[in-house]
RNA sequence: GCCCACGUAGCUCAGUCGGUAGAGCAUUUGCAUGGUAAGCAAAAGGUCACCAGUUCGAUUCUGGUCGUGGGCUCCA
């Protein structure tokens, strides 16, 4: 017997359909483009297959590759193709896992020999037969047991660990043609669906991204609804490149790292040297601002001092080997905390001394292991934006408001805005200090950070082991985030050092101690910065804020004089004396993505006037040299 | 550290199926004093990352080292 069920839609209304239609069927009810478009469905809130038959009144959602949800149906697919591929190729490839990542995919194989570049373009063709099969995607349902001995019959020993790890239950499984794969899903109906993909990269992985267990050979692709697409896509990775902190930093001469000088260690070339101080000086004058004190510590320090601060047992991985002075053996700091806490017990403190705030511009070095080494991101050698507070537990909350506030004005003075937070709570196993002290600390950081009214994802475990933190991460280019700001509790040095503060009640006590960077390496920031801003710095950033070009010979006098009144009224000018045309520099100029151009030919000498053209402008404007250093010192003021 | 790729002039890149290399831009010089994205010409510039091996001969082939890029792990 036929009979009808009622599917609501997500705009409330409802449609009857024959029960125990497929998803599918109701989306060509409802239209037959939306049928062509949709990939994946949600069944009362449950992703399915569109291929899910409604057997009873349900609420119906459709995704096509608009959602997030398409998009992941759709790059989970394609992993599932190329991995059909690939065992088709590599009948001895072991399957680990494939998932879809933004814009793309991934799929790990254990294989015998590592896969090459020629390769990848042989799976692309395998691929394409898969598409041009048009195979049906089933999803199959068994018992767990059923799943392992099926994977076990066909060796696949990595999907046996996953399923060995699953709860016991139904376990779902995809068929296309004769290859099948452990899945949750869901997936598209057919394997023509897939209309433009690429193979972009091999890299090796860990299984279970443990260094401990097997590298496995990973193959990253992306995958589109059409060639379009993809091409568009291609085209932005290109587009990203050219905001590349790494390209930027050439051209605008900012920076170098040399062989010959050591792996990241950083050379800062003038205009990189402008542009650091720029910063620098900003954030030493809010910070005075802001009621810190600044310090200075050097860059070595004792054995002792690092046996106290227990960085030799906890951190020796990351520090250099020491050097031997007068017998003693010293070492490069990798952190400035010693140093500060050193200052602290240089005298003793009252409880109406606290808080303390001491800051400094540290510069620090660390062993990196060298495949992680990347352009300004990540260097062995950094100056921290550091800083140490000490404050008493009643002051404790107010202390993080404030150092959150400030680290947020911080940001946004240099235009960031899409920034991530994330409240990191205390690991597992290893960690000091009681569990009330960090519940404490956990809670202050969560409630300061919902009193700013930021959003912020929960690292569960996440912390040091000495206390729980705050981080903010900034996205680079290509998206990937980068740790700038930290809060962190310390929970270990204050012991270690063995601080005190005397209280009201004559006691010794134990102050709390927050660690704290904003921008978190001047280097990485720097990085950052270029990208955000794609080189082009607003004007209160830019190393060189104004170019002056002569169109003739005679006019150099006047422009050096109108160079050297700027450089006097603290903006930054440049002349361009060289003997080339106009055009010759103003493209030079334009190159160096200055704000502004100046053009003085003998017009502008008569008149006493200067042709000005901005930035990302093509026409120029011509105007009396008063109104245009008032029109710079405007501009500078601010920090848009 | 591990996996894949790469390393030719300051920069961007050709090239050599083994006989020690080329372009454009930048640089220097000469001519042109040119009005809003490259004026014309010439010169100079390279241990083809480094070290071994194979070879009559290696920039080219093989191995190792160093460095860079994309990942993994780890972190500001």
């Amino acid at each position: 017997m036929s009979s009808e069920v009622k599917v609501t839609l997500p705009d409330g209304s409802s449609l009857p359909v024959e029960s125990n239609s497929s998803v599918y069927e109701v989306a060509g009810k409802i239209g037959k483009k939306l049928q062509k478009a949709a990939l994946v469905a949600a069944v009362d809130d449950r992703l399915t297959d569109l291929s899910f038959r409604l057997a009873g009144d349900a609420g119906l959602k459709l995704f096509t590759f608009a959602s997030a949800e398409g998009k992941d149906a759709f790059r989970h697919s394609a992993s599932h193709l190329m991995a059909h591929a690939v065992k088709r190729l590599f009948p001895g490839a072991k399957l680990a896992v494939g998932p879809a990542i933004d814009n793309g995919f991934y799929y790990d194989f254990e294989v015998e020999r590592n896969f090459t570049p020629e390769d990848l373009r042989r799976i692309e063709e395998e691929m394409a037969k898969i598409v041009a099969e048009d195979l049906e995607l089933v999803r199959e349902e068994v018992t767990r047991r059923k799943a392992i001995d099926y994977f076990s019959s066909i060796g696949e020993s990595y999907k046996v660990e996953l399923l060995d790890d699953l709860p016991d239950g139904t376990i779902s499984l995809y068929r296309q043609g004769e290859f099948a794969d452990l899945c949750r899903g869901p997936h598209l109906p057919r394997t023509s669906y897939i209309k433009a993909f690429k193979l972009l990269s091999i890299a090796g992985a860990y299984w279970r991204g443990d260094e401990k267990r097997p590298m496995l050979q990973r193959i990253y692709g992306t995958a589109w609804p059409t060639k379009d697409e993809l091409d568009a896509y291609l085209k932005h990775l290109e587009e990203v490149e050219k905001r590349d902190h790494r390209k930027l930093g050439r051209e605008l001469d900012l920076y170098s790292v040399h062989e010959e000088t050591g792996p990241g260690l950083i050379l800062w070339h003038p205009k990189g040297a402008r542009l650091r101080h720029i910063i620098e000086s900003f954030w030493r004058e809010e910070h005075y601002k802001n009621g810190y004190d600044l310090v200075y510590s050097p860059h070595i320090g004792r054995s002792t001092l690092w046996e106290t601060s227990g960085h030799l047992g906890f951190y020796s991985e990351n520090m250099y080997s020491p050097m031997d002075i007068d017998g003693q053996d010293y070492y490069v700091k990798p952190m400035n905390c010693p140093f500060h806490l050193m200052i602290y017990k240089s005298r003793g403190w009252s409880y109406r001394d606290l808080p303390l705030r001491w800051a400094e511009l540290g510069t620090v070095y660390r062993y990196e292991r060298s495949g992680v080494l990347h352009g300004l991101l990540r260097v062995r050698g950094f100056t921290q934006d550091d800083a140490h507070l000490m404050c008493r537990p009643d002051q404790m909350p107010e202390e993080i408001d404030r150092v959150l506030a400030f680290c947020l004005y911080m940001l946004r003075s240099f235009g960031f805005s899409d920034f991530k937070v994330y409240l990191a709570t205390r690991p597992g196993e290893k960690f000091v200090g009681d569990e009330a002290m960090w519940s404490e600390a956990t809670q202050a950081l969560k409630e300061s950070v919902e009193r700013a009214g930021i959003d912020y994802e929960l690292d569960d475990g996440g912390g040091a082991f000495y206390g729980p933190k705050i981080d903010i991460k900034i996205k680079d280019a290509l998206g990937r985030e980068w740790q700038c700001s930290t809060i962190q509790f310390d929970f270990n040095m204050p012991e270690r050092f063995d601080v005190t503060y005397v209280g009201s009640d004559g006691q010794k006590h134990r102050p709390y101690m927050i660690h704290r960077a904003l921008l978190g390496s001047i280097e990485r920031f720097v990085g950052v910065l270029v990208e955000h801003y794609a080189g082009k710095f607003p004007l209160w950033l830019s190393p060189v804020q104004v170019a002056l070009l002569t169109v003739v010979s005679e006019a150099a006098d006047h422009t050096v004089r109108l160079r050297d009144e700027l450089m006097r009224g603290g903006l930054r000018a440049e002349a361009d004396l060289r003997e080339e045309t106009i055009g010759y520099k103003i493209r030079d100029a334009i190159e160096k993505k200055v704000p502004y151009i100046g053009v003085i030919g003998r017009k502008e000498v008569e008149s006493g006037t200067v042709s000005v053209r901005r930035r990302g402008e093509t026409s120029s404007r011509t105007m009396p040299v008063d109104e245009f250093t008032a029109l710079l010192r405007a501009e500078a003021a601010g920090k848009a």
